[in-house]
DNA sequence: TGCCATTCTGGTATACAGGT
DNA sequence: ACCTGTATACCAGAATGGCA
């Protein structure tokens, strides 16, 4: 911390007021049990409705997968349409039959779980009946549709997933159990609480920033090297694709302590997939925008035209894959291209360049080098995207 | 019959836990 | 040291169904 001048963290505090004027903070409505269970009975009156009618029950939700139903907002992320394609499924059709028993059993299966205040995972919903729903994902879907259809995030519905993501660093809160927990004290990071909407007192010592990480070696290798204990800051990362979780976190801790949020990503089509679902959300969870994307964030790197500035030599860069190049172009045809014409360039620049590298790429030049150079310059110049 | 939309399956990637 | 199973998420392509 030393090492940087007062000016590096002056910078820092006025982006983070820049990024309080221009992002708005969002507080989600909050909707009682008693409206929950009204809007499933509503769901099932109206099933009851339809067979008194004679005709064969159905239900309608807004369809997830199609890019036609999401619009990008610019500092907000993608979301779905107010008038989206509706899917349907219904008794009378073969090929949805099968799906429309599971909805109205996960439902059933649901409307019990917010009745008795309990919460279970998607994985306890799935070894309920194994048998029945035949795999996890069939239920991970199916839960998905019912929080779309009945307007309410996943979480309301007492149906939850075990978190993926780990945090560390200058970062104490009160866990949903009611225990302080201070993530500086514990050496490779805390895994992120499964109910995260109900971590509170959410504060920090010194943290100006929050570093998200894509890969967990990574976030290791730095904390090793202390990087918490040189620069102060919070350390994130999703493993991967992060989980919703672990996105609500980061969003809450932004909300709480005002502080810039950066992204380290690998600079692959992959890596750059993942600081997308990041900033913007996903596609599969628009509905629920307003809690999950970090628009605010903002990617340091890898990136692309870093290989070629930084003369990666080629034994620790790679050529892309025809599946590297396909994901490239689909990301291209993304709503959020269009407004981030610098990401478009960098997508620009690696289909060009022919050339991929991951994060543990850049130790080629020393083991400190990501920690004691790279981040930091990249911070000191402003040189995100 | 051919086209389009929807649904389902299997593949990608990340990482960890536990058994052989 | 490897394999299987667990978790997360997304996407491509096959299979299916409705409609002109």
């Amino acid at each position: 911390m030393n090492t940087f001048p007062k000016t590096f963290w002056d910078k820092l505090d006025d982006l983070a007021q820049n990024d309080v004027e221009t992002y708005s903070k969002f507080e989600q409505p909050d909707i009682p049990r008693d409206e929950i269970l009204s809007r499933i009975e509503d769901e099932v009156v109206d099933l009851v409705h339809q067979i008194s009618n004679g005709d064969s029950p159905w239900l309608q939700f807004r369809n997830r997968s199609s890019w036609k139903n999401a619009m990008y907002l610019p500092n907000v992320g993608l979301k779905l349409i107010e008038d989206p394609n509706l899917t349907t499924i219904s008794f009378g059709n073969e090929g949805s039959v099968n799906k429309f028993g599971l909805t109205v059993k996960l439902l059933s299966m649901i409307y019990k779980l917010i009745q008795s205040g309990q919460v279970a995972t998607k994985r306890d919903l799935y070894y309920e009946e194994p048998n029945l729903f035949s795999s996890q994902s069939i239920v991970d879907h199916i839960v998905d549709d019912i929080s779309c259809m009945i307007c309410v995030p996943r979480r309301w519905l007492n149906v939850v997933a075990t978190s993926k993501g780990l945090v560390a660093g200058d970062l104490q809160f009160v866990d949903p159990d009611g225990q302080t927990v201070d993530c500086s004290l514990n050496q490779s990071g805390l895994v992120v609480p499964v109910l995260v909407d109900n971590v509170s007192n959410i504060k920090t010592q010194h943290a100006k920033f929050v570093l998200v990480i894509e890969k967990d070696a990574t976030f290791q290798r730095l904390l090793d090297q202390g990087f918490t204990t040189n620069m102060p800051c919070i350390l994130v990362t999703g493993k991967g694709v992060p989980d919703v979780n672990t996105r609500i976190l980061i969003r809450k801790i932004w909300n709480e302590l005002e502080i810039p949020v950066f992204g380290l990503m690998d600079a692959d089509p992959h890596g750059i997939e993942i600081m997308c679902v990041y900033r913007f959300g996903s596609l599969s969870q628009s509905h629920d925008v307003h809690s999950l994307a970090l628009p605010f964030m903002k990617w340091i790197g890898v990136f692309p035209s870093d290989i070629t500035r930084l003369r990666l030599p080629d034994d620790v860069t790679l050529p892309l894959s025809d599946k590297d190049k396909s994901k490239c172009r689909d990301i291209f045809a993304r709503p959020y291209i269009e407004y981030h014409a610098r990401l478009a360039e960098e997508l620009h620049n690696m289909l060009r360049c022919d050339r991929k590298a991951e994060i543990q790429a850049l130790m080629r030049f020393s083991p400190n080098y990501l920690a004691q150079v790279f981040i930091p310059s990249k911070i000191k110049n402003a040189n995100w995207i």
